[in-house]
DNA sequence: TCCTTATATTCAAATATTACGATATTACAA
DNA sequence: TTGTAATATCGTAATATTTGAATATAAGGA
């Protein structure tokens, strides 16, 4: 196992806002404006999130006009959030 | 889903030494020595992070005289390492 | 008792993370 | 063009984490 890697993918999921960024995303598409609506919060601290998410290869982006839109592209990380659904 | 609860163990799982300790822990009990020595690192800081994993409830320890043994004691922390082991 | 071994705790410095306002960039429409 | 909406990036203060030496505690043996 490389630790080092798996072990940063842990973080960045291991924090409450981007845990639900990544299970909101889990099945559906969504942009940057949306995303903050729905948790309400301010949009530079979703933006921040969502990079570091995608950063860590978590999440994919597509850009759609104006819009950014984001889904999750990590089958192991698809594998865990299950777990944690329960 | 208890976003804080569950991004809380994520975090803790998301550090490299520690990530190390849960998964010699997973099928070995072990005691602190000897799980500072095979990881090289000094007594206080693995006692520290054994100190969190238990804490967080992804470890137990059993006294057995002078030592403390530790083991895995979460099942989502298992199936989430068995994801990690590939 | 005194010593040794095993572990936990305390402390401080170094480092990393988080939050969010302010500012920059980009795309499109009027 | 100019304006506006969507997003990213910057700056930075507040907070949290990590590390390891030093110290404390606890158990067993001589």
């Amino acid at each position: 196992m490389d630790y080092d890697k798996q072990s940063e993918i842990l973080k960045i999921l291991g924090h409450p806002i981007r845990l639900k960024m990544v299970e909101g995303l889990m099945n559906n598409e969504c942009n940057v404006n949306k995303i903050m609506e729905v948790l309400n919060i301010p949009q530079s601290t979703a933006s921040q999130h969502l990079g570091k998410l995608k950063s860590a290869g978590v999440l994919v982006s597509r850009k759609e006009g104006v819009r950014i839109c984001y889904k999750v592209a990590d089958k192991q990380v698809r594998d865990i959030m299950k777990i944690l659904q329960g």
